[in-house]
DNA sequence: ACAAGCTCGATTGTCAACAAAATCGTCAGT
DNA sequence: ACTGACGATTTTGTTGACAATCGAGCTTGT
């Protein structure tokens, strides 16, 4: 229990990090809570060093502020900044799916034709978790078909901190089926290898993606 | 000469990672240079601890590299990660020249104007030096007004590799004339709140100062 | 009951000494 | 000269102890 870890060798300030920023992207650090040197200690196996290293890490991806005498804790998200991460993602999502109607192999697009139709069976079945899955699949193909290493680690940079509210979002058998109008639409222009359309469709898919959210967000009043 | 700080109060890590960031953009720290902790501590004022701190900021950042009882190093920047770059400014240039379009203030598209007129008479008199500093400020007034600080982020940290390449390249003539004439076209769209002429436009603009770039480099076989 | 002040444990920040590794120069041996 | 091993120096990594600060709970006086 006390270790996320196989006990061997001491976890690198990196292996932390990611330890910590999986933590926050699965919601089990909720957001203002404080994060107790001595704690990631137990739970990790690092040094105290190594754990302070992470959090500079941490802290300058935006995930941590740090505040002197009083440690790290997890920054929260306004909606504003919500909004502002959607921006970025239809910007690069875009290009992105753009890219990938251009330069993508035909493994690679018959691969996205496969995971299209699992995702499709996921609608007709309800089943939310794996439709969650699959969709983080499908983002990534295109991401690594669209040949931009940096692009990828940005987009999934940006994720972190919605990606909790991305999967809840799943449990809507409507926003689910309205999602997957939206994969058609994006899948058809790719295989047509129209990379404005499917940059268009991208776009829209996206940021129809924040109008959902920040719909139940105020709901719930996050 | 010892310090960049003013002797006073010890410089937080924040504090020295910018001072190193600021050294890498103006190409004063090359490539592959490697960063010896007491040097940045003479230079600093800072702690060796403070220093640390700094150096796993910027490597989160992917600025510095740093390696097992080698300690850190500038990463240099491959041609393919240079497009890479430029195709993430692309999409989020294009963006934020939409939303400026729309969102901006009256003062705001008064200001970038007169900047405008100011980079006119920069290209008539061969002034690049100047032409750099108002074009970094054009682009930064069009972040501001666009209403997304976090996309002004990104775009801050995609240039801090390419600034010196883009300052060097204005010392050609002809190319700060096709600069113009992009900024004229962006402008015009902007002012005409179209912000979809705007986006391409900016687009248009940021591709074709990769293209440039990419010749010069190619050239000086960098 | 309540508020101000205080004390003490918990937590973070800092430093200096020490350990580990790499780098550089030196010096034989060919 | 060149090569390779050796050793001294430099540089980085790690640890532990100590200082500074915060915050919760207690005390005390009204």
């Amino acid at each position: 229990m006390t270790l996320g870890f196989q006990s061997g060798p001491a976890p690198t300030s990196i292996e932390i990090a990611d330890w910590i920023r999986e933590r926050i992207r699965r919601g089990q650090l909720a957001p203002e809570q404080r994060l107790v040197e001595v704690d990631i200690i137990r739970k990790t196996g690092g040094s105290r060093l190594k754990v302070r290293e992470a959090f500079q890490r941490l802290a300058a991806e935006g995930l941590l502020d740090i505040e002197p005498y009083k440690g790290a804790s997890v920054r929260s998200t306004s909606l504003e900044e919500v909004r502002q991460i959607y921006r970025a993602r239809a910007a690069l999502e875009g290009v992105t799916a753009a890219d990938f109607a251009i330069s993508a192999t035909d493994e690679q697009r018959e691969k996205l034709q496969q995971i299209q139709a699992e995702l499709e069976l996921c609608v007709d079945n309800r089943e939310p978790e794996r439709f969650g899955r699959l969709n983080a699949e499908w983002h990534q193909l295109l991401v690594d078909g669209s040949g931009s290493k940096l692009i990828g680690e940005l987009l999934q940079r940006l994720n972190v901190p919605i990606h909790r509210l991305l999967f809840d979002s799943f449990y809507d058998a409507e926003r689910l089926r309205t999602a997957n109008n939206d994969h058609r639409r994006i899948l058809k222009a790719i295989l047509h290898r129209d990379a404005r359309a499917a940059e268009e469709a991208m776009r829209a898919h996206v940021q129809a993606g924040f109008k959902m959210l920040s719909e139940i967000e105020t709901a719930y009043q996050i």
